[in-house]
DNA sequence: TTGTGTTTTATTGCCTCC
DNA sequence: GGAGGCAATAAAACACAA
């Protein structure tokens, strides 16, 4: 017995609403009795807890008027229990556990539905109506909030992981992206190269000139262009625009050598460190979120609702 | 019919709350 | 300390393929 719980007598009442009632049902089913032929039931508090094993389950009366069994007893301890075979003998038949009917599972399922915990009242009310042990009316609910909960659960899996897979591919998009735009600026600063070449050394001062004050003005949109493209997992983009001239200039200043900038030695430490090695990016979503040229992605399709930082979560998750 | 897997009813032990 | 909830589990009932 649970704790020293002890149990009203499990005697099913179904009875009750069966159109042959069991006297004998009705007679033990406050508690357990000496049985006629003497046989000991369960009295409460004078057996041990392992009587009141399964073992002594009795049968449920069929609710639709069959007389499934016309002794609805308690099943006695069990002949390994005590070692009587009278007892035995006398239950040579003993009712099994019956699956309640239709109409009791769908009266609790309606309940249910309503409030899936009962208060000692309605718990009492119910089994009146259904023709239950109040017992029994707890017990399915506590059988149903424990479906209920692995059901939930698993529901909460599938939309876990299918947010996942989704912001899985999200990720995988972007990262093709960044790699097809990094060829771009490669591609674009080979053009540059051959075109500086070409225009040969008379106009070279000039652009030395026009070079620099890019470099000048650029130099901080650079730093984080760079630092998204070359050193961080984050998208090619900085503030919502694919600054596609940001990129030009800022590999054109990887295309001219150290020495033709006319900025100071610090300055161009600066920048390469701000170039090789820019300060890692928090967070990645946000600047998603914020990017006009893309759809804003949906809450369910990014984040879910979990905040960024979330490292248990993106642990799991990889 | 039988073996096997699933569902349902019920028990047990522990825990929390009042 | 009792009542009730929950997780784990047992066991009967049920479903179904071979």
């Amino acid at each position: 017995m649970a704790g020293g719980r002890v149990y009203p007598s499990n005697n099913n009442n179904n009875n009750t609403s069966a159109a042959g009632s069991n006297n004998l049902s009705v007679l033990f089913q406050s508690q357990r009795v000496a049985s006629p032929s003497g046989p000991l039931f369960n009295i409460p508090g004078s057996c041990p807890s392992s009587f009141l094993g399964s073992r002594s389950m009795v049968s449920f009366e069929d609710v639709n008027g069959a007389n499934r069994g016309s002794r609805s007893f308690f099943r006695a301890l069990d002949q390994e229990e005590n070692g009587d075979e009278d007892v035995d003998e006398y239950f040579h038949h003993p009712e099994k556990k019956r699956r309640l009917t239709v109409d009791q599972v769908q009266f609790l399922e309606k309940s249910f539905e309503v409030e899936n915990k009962l208060e000692p009242e309605r718990k009492i009310q119910l089994a009146k109506e259904v023709g239950l042990q109040p017992r029994q009316v707890a017990i399915w609910f506590q059988n149903r909030r424990a479906r209920w909960k692995t059901k939930q659960l698993e529901k909460d899996f599938d939309a876990l992981q299918a947010s996942f897979n989704s912001l899985k591919a999200d990720y995988d998009n972007l990262l093709k992206e960044k790699d097809k735009l990094k060829e771009e600026v490669v591609q674009l600063t080979d053009k540059l190269l051959v075109k500086e070449k070409e225009k040969g050394n008379s106009e070279e001062p000039q652009q030395k000139l026009v070079v620099a004050e890019a470099e000048q003005e650029s130099k901080v949109s650079i730093n984080s262009a760079k630092s998204d493209i070359f050193d961080s997992d984050s998208p090619h983009y900085t503030d919502g625009v694919v600054h596609s001239s940001l990129l030009e200039a800022a590999d054109s200043s990887y295309a001219f050598e150290p020495e033709q900038s006319d900025l100071s030695q610090d300055e161009e430490d600066n920048l390469s460190k701000g170039l090789l090695h820019p300060p890692p990016i928090p967070y990645i979503f946000p600047k998603l979120e914020d990017d006009g040229d893309y759809s804003d992605p949906p809450a369910t399709s990014c984040n879910f609702g979990f905040p960024f930082e979330d490292h248990a979560f993106w642990s799991w998750a990889y």
